[in-house]
DNA sequence: GCGTTACTGTTATGCATGATAACAGAATTA
DNA sequence: TAATTCTGTTATCATGCATAACAGTAACGC
């Protein structure tokens, strides 16, 4: 693969981040949810009670987009709906929704393992910090010029 | 940012390169480019004459969404088709792409330098190092099980 | 040589992700 | 109380990515 792009750190994270999301799709798939709806699974239960709105802040999706993701889920009967004022709800996992979360994680668990366990051993100690600060320096970049 | 996932590398992988992105892509919106033309116009500088295939191969995109990307930059001028077979076709920057090429290069290098200033420079030495086994060991985990 | 196979560019189509604008109802504040 | 902010929601659009199908061309096997 003679590909000139392949020093550009913003490439490569683009590509490490798609490959990585084909393979947990295709886990997932078999729970028949896609990431998004594993990733609110998992933070809802983490942090039940939630608002739909705080969920989203957090998960980096527009208010306007969560209203699928959970509309499917609660469709699907794996989370409650619970009104905590005029405007807003709080989200929790149902008994099904819980149920379903313990295999979603075993899913995710096994699929970051291997991801991790395919990382060289002499780089795996310092492979999360690198993320987070690539993360974390793309954020502050969004808005540069 | 209280968020469980933060420490599950795929999660954080996608993050980053969804941050990432918006942020090149503000850049390139400058430029009236997306990130993805913005890929082939480096590639074409790099191995001019290669086959919208091999390019479609090399960028992993699939050979029918390589139609529309290389018809809007033939559009605009930016490329040039030669026949090289009955079946293929050749891809070259025409003048005006490489013209345009060059901004791109200034504006890419510009955003990837910044990107990695915001490593700490602790990490900076093994960052690339970093990416490249995640990208390595996800494309070999997409097909597990 | 000829038939099978493989490859190229292409069209059409569908699904998933994200972004934006607008709105009504509710809460907060000034 | 009036103005502002927040919530969930609808509608709409752009992009990315996948799949299936097809015609024309090339390469290969015998």
């Amino acid at each position: 693969m003679n590909d000139p792009l392949a020093n550009l750190p913003g490439y490569v994270l683009r590509r490490a981040s798609s490959a990585a999301l084909a393979g947990l799709n295709r886990r997932l798939s078999a729970l028949s949810l896609r990431h998004v709806d594993a990733s609110l699974l998992m933070l809802l239960n983490g942090q039940p009670g939630i608002t739909q709105s705080e969920a989203g802040r957090i998960l980096d999706i527009q208010r306007a987009n969560m209203v699928p993701i959970v509309s499917r889920l609660e469709a699907r009967g794996l989370i409650d709906r619970q009104r905590v004022d005029g405007r807003s709800q709080g989200l929790y996992l149902s008994a099904e929704g819980e149920a379903l979360h313990t295999q979603v994680l075993t899913v995710i668990d096994a699929y970051e393992q291997t991801l991790m366990e395919g990382v060289p051993a002499p780089l795996r100690k310092q492979a999360m910090a690198v993320l987070h600060a690539f993360w974390q320096s793309a954020e502050a970049a969004i808005e540069g010029d």
